[in-house]
DNA sequence: GCATTAACACGTA
DNA sequence: TACGTGTTAATGC
């Protein structure tokens, strides 16, 4: 259980719900504590909840088994994951790992299930979230070629902005520069290079441990 | 040549 | 004192 004022502040699927089925989210829900490099899963793990972020930093990506590890996605307060595994009832096909401490909100498969088959609110969310995913990976696999570390931090940046997957974001995030390093796979001196020349273009403002967002277009195109 | 790690200096909470 | 940031030197591909 968790107070349904706790999830409408960090969650903003929860506020589209009406009073009976947020009762009801709320109940299936709990919270847990994942302290930093502490795993949430494996790739392979069967893991049945659904996961969104109350506060701090998961990265959710893939090590094979030479040790390269790629990062799909940084998942900062608000967003949530793990629908798709949980629909097909299939194993995690990544890993989650905490890039500081961090508190999330874990609701059972029972709870899912209802609201998956009850809720409009709920399935609209879905169907969002799915689409807005898709278009991501495919604009992925379109500039895959663009490597250099820029570009990188500037789609890491951007997905970590996106306002169709978590619309309460607001334009500024709390991230270090060695945070932001550890989503796009380059060192903290690189993310340190990299952000000054996004700062520079005017894309993004730079504050100790904090990102300012200036231009999200710029940031989603950049390189194109 | 490039990016990475290691190490140190500086400012701030 | 701890952390985030900026810089340089050494190292590996």
């Amino acid at each position: 259980m968790i107070a349904p004022e706790k999830l409408l502040s960090t969650t903003h699927w929860a506020r589209d719900l009406p009073a009976d089925e947020l009762e009801r989210a709320c109940k299936g829900l709990a919270e847990r504590n994942i302290a930093q490099g502490a795993y949430l899963c494996h790739r392979g793990d069967r893991l049945d909840s659904w996961t969104g972020v109350l506060s701090g930093l998961l990265k959710l990506g893939s090590t094979s088994r030479s040790g390269k590890s790629v990062t799909f996605a940084g998942l900062p307060e608000g967003m949530w994951f793990g629908e798709g595994s949980l629909i097909k009832g299939e194993p995690r096909r990544y890993e989650v790992v905490a890039l500081r401490d961090t508190r999330v909100a874990m609701m059972n498969r029972q709870t899912f299930n209802w609201l998956f088959d009850n809720s409009v609110a709920f399935n609209r969310f879905l169907v969002r979230q799915f689409n807005e995913r898709l278009g991501q990976f495919i604009a992925l696999v379109e500039h895959d070629r663009m490597l250099d570390a820029p570009g990188r931090l500037a789609r890491n940046i951007a997905w970590l902005f996106n306002p169709v997957l978590n619309p309460l974001a607001g334009d500024n995030i709390e991230i270090s520069q060695e945070e932001i390093g550890l989503l796009a796979g380059v060192s903290r001196q690189a993310a340190n290079r990299g952000l000054r020349q996004l700062e520079e273009e005017g894309l993004i403002a730079l504050e100790p441990g904090l990102v300012r967002l200036l231009d999200l277009d710029g940031l989603r195109l950049y390189g194109e």
